[in-house]
DNA sequence: ACGTTTGTGTGATTCCCGTTTAGTGTTGGC
DNA sequence: GCCAACACTAAACGGGAATCACACAAACGT
């Protein structure tokens, strides 16, 4: 029982057979207001404001908010991909790499730490498992590059403890750790950033491996 | 403008004189709903419907809702930070207390992942700093129990790298990502628990600390 | 030239959420 | 008996994500 009044469109409307542009001119926005203002922060009104469009437009483009955050997501992650693949290739032994996958790995978090935070510290409160499927396999391929190494140094029988899997894990949740304290309590009296990491990946480089 | 219908009550009311009963009541409900579906599941009207109480009622006692949960948090964290002063009297050698205690850290983490990932994982996002002021000041003491026999150890000269105060946030990080990792990705391949657990103690107390 | 389909959008609405406002019934002290 | 204090409530607010029914221009088929 809606009256349905249709008032004449105010023509203040987007160019015509763009659509395709208007996915891009989103995601940038979203980008933006994200870096800025984080997960909650970033609003599908804000961000479709910024577009200059409806918040309903969004919709379209995409299936929910979620899809559009963990898309800008990905391009990161695709980044920090490319940047592990790049060391793994590199002809230098298997432990520099690990060392610089992980320097890599946490330089990455402090440049993008919402990013960091929805991937990595996403719990399944803010964001179901399911959404994150492309995300996640990135985030897994990124994980296999570094495992690499680490099960070179396995096999080469240089682990003082525990399977190449689990050294692995446990250096990854190591650095894993560190950044996303640092991200998530900025006020607390840190020592300084390059040497938590340094602690970090001398004392555990060489706790695990033996020279 | 409102024209105030004033029904009679129902009375179905809860009893009198016990206000200060209510409180308990209410966090007793709050933390079984908090811990079976976390801090977005725990919204203030399911509390309120538990306890069998309008939502309004929760205001009463509790400013927010980030004070219930936090309250309840606080519970959680005093246990800790008791098995922490606990650990630090015993009369045993200081590397032992800092195992016992990431031991006990950890095992704290799993057995209560919902307050663990309010108070260690909460981003700016979801809770303002200055809520936390209890909470982060129980937090705070766990960690200076911790601290206190690292700094011993670091008195004794067995600190292969780094000060104390960074060897300390560099064990409690490494810790804190391996719970928050297993706690925020449980459908991973992990390692075993106990061995990615005596993986990072036995790796990052053999690579920092001098025998 | 004209109806129809398709793409691209919109305003209003729905359903939650946390929180606020204004008012209600009971009780204890005088 | 009156009245303030208490413990509580229904209704509403403003803001979130998401959906609905509709609107309008362009492109296409004939």
């Amino acid at each position: 029982m809606t009256i349905a009044l249709k008032k004449p469109h105010k023509s203040a409307r987007k160019p015509k057979g763009d659509g395709h542009l208007r996915r891009g001119e989103i995601l940038a926005a979203a980008e933006k207001i994200f870096i800025a203002e984080g997960y909650a922060g970033a609003t599908i009104r804000k961000i479709a404001d910024a577009v200059g469009v409806s918040s309903t437009a969004l919709y379209m483009h995409f299936r929910d908010k979620d899809q559009i955050l963990l898309e800008i997501s990905d391009d990161a992650i695709g980044q920090l991909l490319a940047v592990n693949v790049d060391i793994a290739h590199r002809p230098i032994d298997a432990v520099s790499r690990v060392r610089l996958m992980l320097e890599a790995y946490m330089r990455f978090a402090f440049d993008n730490p919402n990013t960091y935070q929805l991937v990595f510290c996403g719990s399944r409160d803010v964001i179901s498992k399911e959404k994150q499927a492309a995300t996640a396999e990135l985030g897994d391929r990124c994980f296999e590059e570094f495992s690499g190494p680490i099960h070179e140094i396995a096999a080469a029988g240089r682990l003082r403890t525990g399977s190449g899997e689990s050294a692995a894990q446990v250096l990854w949740a190591a650095c894993h750790g560190l950044v996303a304290l640092l991200i998530t309590m900025p006020d607390r009296n840190w020592a300084p950033r390059e040497e938590l990491m340094k602690v970090t990946l001398d004392g555990l480089l060489h706790g695990l491996v033996t020279d």
